[in-house]
DNA sequence: ATGGCTACTCCTAGTAGA
C-alpha cells in the first residue's frame, strides 16, 4: 500500500485523447497540455513510427514520452509527467489484428493501460471478427497479467458504444458497427472482469459524446457516440472524483474527429 | 450519414477511419 502512497496523496488526472495523427494535431496539443497539464495523457491514432514521434514538443513541458507507433495507421503513445515504469509494448491481440494497438505502464503507482481497439470496418467482415477477437484476447491478456484489486486503468478509444445513452440515434445505429450486439458483449465480458466505467460514476444523462463525424456538420448537430473511455478497477475508481469530456477540442481549426476525456482521481 | 471530411502515402488517387 504505501508503494501508492504518492499517487494517492498526490491525486493524478489521467486523460485519453484520439488525436487523429500526433504530427497533423501537435500546435493543438500542445496548447492543450499547457492549459489542462493532465499527469498522464493516453494518445491514439498517432500514426507515427517511434523514431519520428515528436517528443521533443512534449518534453519541453514537462513529459515523459513513450510511444508505440507505425507508419500511416494505429499508433498508441503515453505522455507522463512521472516517470514510467514497467512498461509493456503491445500484446498477443497482435496475433489477430497486427496493428500497434496497446501501451502500458506504471505510473505513479498506477498502472495505466493505453488502447486502440481496431475499427472493425462493417459487420461481418474479417475485420469485424479480428475486432471481436482483439477484445476478447485483451480480456484474457488482463486476467493473465493485471489484478482487479490492484489501482489500474484501461483506456483508450475502444470504437464501441456501450448503452442507447452513449449514441446519438440509438435505432440508426442498432446492430452498426461501434454499436452492434456482439461488440458490446465483448466491451461488458471486459468490464465484468473487475473494471468500472468511470464517467457513469458521475454522469448518468445521454448526450455525452466522445466522437463525432467530420462529415455533414456531424458536431453541430449533435450526431455524436461515446466511444473513448476510462475503465478503473474498484480501488482506483474509488478514487475518481470527476470525469469530462472536454467538447473544446472538437471545435475550432483543424480538430480531431475525438475529444479528449479526462478523469480525476483524488 | 449510403459518406457529404481528414490524414496518410515512394503522393495529385486510393485507403482507412468510425
Amino acid at each position: 500500500m504505501r508503494y501508492h502512497a504518492a499517487s494517492r496523496d498526490l491525486g493524478m488526472r489521467i486523460a485519453t485523447w484520439n488525436v487523429n495523427s500526433v504530427r497533423a494535431r501537435l500546435e493543438r496539443v500542445v496548447a492543450w497540455l499547457g492549459r489542462q497539464r493532465p499527469d498522464v495523457v493516453c494518445l491514439q491514432e498517432t500514426k507515427v513510427e517511434d523514431a519520428l514521434f515528436p517528443t521533443e514538443a512534449f518534453t519541453e513541458l514537462g513529459y515523459r514520452c513513450l510511444s508505440y507507433g507505425q507508419k500511416t495507421y494505429n499508433g498508441v503513445a503515453i505522455l507522463s509527467l512521472a516517470e514510467p515504469r514497467e512498461v509493456v509494448r503491445g500484446f498477443p491481440g497482435e496475433a489477430v489484428e497486427p496493428g500497434k494497438r496497446l501501451l502500458a505502464a506504471r505510473l505513479a503507482g498506477v498502472r495505466v493501460v493505453n488502447v486502440y481497439v481496431p475499427n472493425g470496418g462493417e459487420v461481418g467482415l474479417p475485420a469485424y471478427h479480428a475486432k471481436l477477437a482483439w477484445l476478447e484476447a485483451l480480456r484474457q491478456w488482463l486476467a493473465a497479467t493485471a489484478d482487479p484489486a490492484e489501482e489500474l486503468a484501461l483506456c483508450g478509444d475502444f470504437n464501441v458504444a456501450p448503452e442507447d445513452r452513449d449514441v446519438w440515434d440509438p435505432e440508426l445505429w442498432r446492430d452498426r458497427i461501434l454499436f452492434s450486439q456482439p461488440e458490446k458483449q465483448a466491451l461488458a465480458r471486459l468490464i465484468a472482469w473487475g473494471l468500472v466505467d468511470t464517467l457513469r460514476l458521475h454522469h448518468q444523462e445521454s448526450g455525452i459524446f466522445t466522437w463525432w463525424d467530420y462529415r455533414a456538420g456531424a458536431f453541430h448537430r449533435g450526431w455524436g457516440l461515446r466511444i473513448d473511455h476510462v475503465f478503473a478497477t474498484a480501488p482506483l475508481a474509488a478514487r475518481c472524483t470527476e470525469v469530462v469530456v472536454d467538447r473544446n477540442e472538437r471545435k475550432g481549426d483543424k480538430p480531431s474527429d475525438h475529444a479528449p476525456v479526462i478523469a480525476t482521481f483524488a
